[in-house]
DNA sequence: TTGTTTTTGTGAAAGTGACCACATTTGGGG
DNA sequence: CCCCAAATGTGGTCACTTTCACAAAAACAA
């Protein structure tokens, strides 16, 4: 394996990239400039450039870059070339809408399964399968399920987690309100909704002195 | 106005480190020394004191600091001293769920109404008024609202952004899969789920060469 | 009072990411 | 075939963050 080592938010704009190819692809626009797609994406075009050759060499210069080529190749590179299954741990408020959110099958991910401590009243998909905790560890590890989101209470997230990196689970987005922290081998991201309106309020009451 | 210029990394931090210290007041711990919040939310010691250094001295030489006081200053730093009324423009999936979503309220904010094109067979809770889109810039003004959460449809979300910040918006969490650009004097963080769960399976796809 | 321990606050160093500027390559037109 | 215009790929630089390391301050004990 080569030892690639890619700042994160480069990750973080090739998928921005990747959405604003797609517009494009759609519009049937054929090749497209650094310099445009930074305009479109709010991007500085050297910065795209650079962050492309982590990659290879996509473009061709006094050209451009073709919008169908470029779109598969960060595809391949990003791992988006399949589809994943997703799991979804906690089928609360949050949990049961994003079962419902639309975005990620767009993304070509797959809500397939979700778990819950409880399963009276809980509303999923029909392309959903709901089942207790309990058949967490099992049902993962027969699928080969790699991807989780976690949704559950913050003081039971960190416990969760392990059981699902136990579990085979090798990349994990936690919406609960805790840092969770696990040996690497595993991917965590946490997204914390609270956080973000917290940095909102900052600014706002700064600019209020 | 004193001309601060504190990296947003910070600020997110900051919040990290006020759910640190709610915690410790739980637990009725009354010092806490950086090293110890360090390990407890995973941030280096020097960086939690360059970070409050930002706003002043806020800890004791050899002591550490008071969890009740800096708690207390970080809120008023945050501007989370008072309520910060919310206001959320599209109830379909995940503006829902937002709705419902408790982890707001926990933090001080108000999710007290929200806008749709269409009011058929929306549920919102009730301590939430549903009103059409047409009436939304006249309600922010007079209610003097100044933070939204947008969770409309990409297509819609630049247009939406720019109405709100007509309206008197100062602050907006926007949920759909589009950078929205607004003229300084408007803050705006983008929060894209679908590229969240694509950073996880870079890593993933990374690791598998 | 003085010495010792503890922990903050901060200047300086190291590390990381963003951007500029240009050499290089490509395509096209005369 | 040669020249020009266009746009990439990249070395170098600037700016910003993180971390280190230590002096300054506080508390306490002798």
């Amino acid at each position: 394996m080569r030892k690639f080592k890619v700042p994160e938010v480069t990750v973080g704009r090739l998928s921005l990239y990747l959405r604003c190819l797609n517009e494009l692809e759609e519009e049937e626009v054929e090749l497209i400039s650094s310099a445009e797609l930074g305009r479109r994406c709010g991007v500085n075009p050297a910065q795209i450039r650079k962050d492309l050759a982590y990659f290879g060499e996509f473009g061709t210069r006094g050209v451009g870059y073709s919008v169908k080529e470029l779109r598969e190749d960060i595809k391949v590179v990003m791992g988006l070339n399949k589809t994943w299954e997703v799991a979804l741990v906690g089928v609360g408020n949050l949990g049961t809408a994003l079962l419902q959110y639309r975005g990620f099958q767009r993304h070509g991910f797959k809500l397939s399964v979700a778990f819950d401590n409880s399963l009276e009243g809980k509303d999923v998909p029909e392309h959903c399968e709901l089942h207790h905790s309990d058949e967490m560890e099992k049902i993962i590890k027969d699928r080969g399920i790699k991807l989780a989101i976690v949704a559950v209470h913050y003081s039971q997230a960190q416990k969760v987690a392990e059981r699902l990196a136990k579990a085979g689970i090798k990349g994990i987005l936690n919406f609960a309100p805790t840092k969770v922290k696990l040996p690497k081998g595993v991917v965590v991201r946490n997204v914390d909704l609270g956080t973000e309106l917290e940095i909102l309020t900052f600014y706002l009451s700064l600019r209020a002195r």
